[in-house]
DNA sequence: CACAAAAAAGACAAAACGATCTTTTTTATT
DNA sequence: AATAAAAAAGATCGTTTTGTCTTTTTTGTG
């Protein structure tokens, strides 16, 4: 479905949408650590988001990775986006180009819907909003060992 | 979501479901030139088809593939799970290899519903069947050029 | 200022995926 | 028996993805 790249990138920024803010960064080390994804690999996506204004950072002693009200107010899409590109989720099930509702390859009934629903869902969440879900139907889960917090 | 190959592999399934029985085997070369897929790498996808008894075959002169009675009682998830592995729609969508329904990960509702939908479409539905369907909606296409017939 | 902590940048390596090419085996037909 | 058509088998190659490593830049602190 999405690259690992982009898990990763996904993971990490619901961390730091939980754990960080203006006032508290966080380095790609300890970030790695606790989503147990590969450091240098993790901090090269970091990068990528930061260049693309999803996600804050600052160099030097104290500095590191973080989420301003602006990345805050992205989307899970707009990450899907960023690392995996902008097709990810428009491409027909079995790759035929011309594809479409107008002119259905053998599964688009199938798939279709359940893809146009996804993607809205992704697209006008806010990562915000998801956080907000997350913890108030107390399924907030540490991202790390997978355990109930 | 699949991969290349197994687009092909589905793709190269229908169409034989549709053009081929045990009295019409097509050749690999008229099967990509069908398709409009690269013709040694559908070749090699075929023979994987085949070991796997979702396709039948038979060499020599006139010989070619085809699909028997028990081919066309599989479904397009054999099909998958014969080209890309069992955990293509199992695994995660964040990757994460404890999630379930009650650990579930941050997204896990969202995307969870829809992947055992289409899940169960694909399992339940037989290859036959589904060409039934198709024939009968009369959005029989085919799937080269991908002009409606 | 010197130092150390952190991200930024980019070169490099390994594995998976996509695709091609050549050779071998089987088999129908003449 | 010879030939040719077809799948089976497997060696090979290029690209993308995944991941590591080293160097550079920035910046806060003693």
């Amino acid at each position: 479905m999405l690259s690992n790249a982009c898990k990763y990138a996904i993971r990490a920024i619901l961390y730091l949408a939980i754990h960080s803010d203006e006032t508290t960064k966080i380095g790609v080390k300890k970030i790695a650590e606790e989503l147990e994804t590969p450091q240098p690999f993790l901090a090269k996506l970091l990068r990528q988001l930061t260049s693309n204004k999803l996600v804050s950072s600052t160099k030097g002693p104290g500095g590191g990775f973080f989420l301003d009200k602006n990345n805050k107010e992205k989307s899970i899409w707009d990450v899907i986006c960023c690392i995996d590109g902008t097709h990810k989720f428009d491409k027909c099930f079995l790759g035929l180009s011309k594809c479409s509702d107008k002119n259905p390859c053998p599964v688009h009934s199938t798939v279709s819907p359940f893809k146009k629903k996804i993607l809205n869902e992704f697209r006008d969440k806010t990562i915000s909003k998801l956080v907000e879900e997350i913890e108030v139907e107390g399924t907030v889960i540490s991202l790390k060992g997978f355990d109930l917090k």
